[in-house]
DNA sequence: ATTAATATATCATTAAATGATATATTCTAT
DNA sequence: ATAGAATATATCATTTAATGATATATTAAT
C-alpha cells in the first residue's frame, strides 16, 4: 500500500476483499462484519474502524452502494457489478499468487526429497 | 496493516511473500527483483525500497538468512525452514482466500443464473 | 567513450489498518 | 424490573507498510 491508492490500482485489500465478498448479498455494517468472521471461521475479522473505513472507500468507488436506507439505524449495502468484476478480478489475481507458490515450492520438493 | 507487525502476526504482506518466494533458492536482493518479475509474467513488481525494507524486516524475524557475503556487492540471502514453513502456511491462507470468494460467488451464479 | 544494465541503499511521503473509545438500542436471563 | 450481553454505528490518533524519488557504483555492450 501506499503511495498507490489499492482500489485506483484496480486491487483490493484483504479487508477490502472480505467486504465486497460479504456485499455480494445486502447486509448492513454489523452483519459484514459478522459474515467475515462466518464465512472464514474465525480466522479473518473486521472491526468497526476498519470497516467504515472502507466501506467508504468502496462507496466513492461505485463499488458497493447503499441498497435500502429507509432504516436509519441499519442501512445496508450491496455490492454493484463493477464491485462484482473487481471481486471476480482479486480471486483471479490470489488464485494466481498461489500458483506462483505452488511452482516454485514443488520444484524444491522435487530436489530436496 | 497498521497497528498490528504482519510478520508478528504469522502473515506476510504481497510483497514479502514474493520475497520469500524468491528466497527459497539463493539470491541477492538485485535478482529477487528479476525473479518476481519473471515469476508472476510482469503483473507484480518489487521496487529497491521496498525490497530492502522487507528484506531487513525478514532478517530480524529470522524468516530468510544471510546465504553468501563473501562478495560484499553481491550478498546472498535464502529462506530458513522458519520461512518455508510460514511460507507455506500463508500459500494455504490464500488458497483458503480463494475458496471463501468461490463458494459465495458459486451460490450468487445458481442464484441468479 | 557512452549507454544500458546490473546492483545496493535511504528518505520522505502516502495509504491502510486498527485499538481505543463513544454512543445507543434491543434482547435475554435473573 | 434490571443488569448484562449482544446488536449496531461511528470517529480519532497511531502504527505499519509500501514506494516514488533519488543517489551511487560497477559491469557489459555498442
Amino acid at each position: 500500500m501506499a503511495r498507490t491508492d489499492s482500489l485506483e490500482m484496480g486491487e483490493l485489500t484483504d479487508t477490502a476483499y472480505y467486504i465486497l465478498l460479504s456485499l455480494v448479498e445486502a447486509r448492513h455494517g454489523y452483519l459484514i462484519m459478522k459474515n467475515i468472521e462466518s464465512i472464514t471461521n474465525n480466522r479473518f475479522s473486521v472491526g468497526p474502524a476498519s470497516m467504515y473505513t472502507t466501506i467508504k472507500k468502496l462507496l466513492s468507488a461505485n463499488l458497493i452502494r447503499i441498497y435500502d436506507d429507509s432504516d436509519q439505524k441499519k442501512k445496508t449495502y450491496i455490492a454493484t457489478e463493477k464491485g462484482i468484476e473487481l471481486l471476480e478480478k482479486e480471486v483471479q489475481r490470489r488464485r494466481e499468487m498461489v500458483i506462483h507458490a505452488e511452482k516454485v515450492l514443488k520444484q524444491r520438493g522435487e530436489i530436496e526429497g
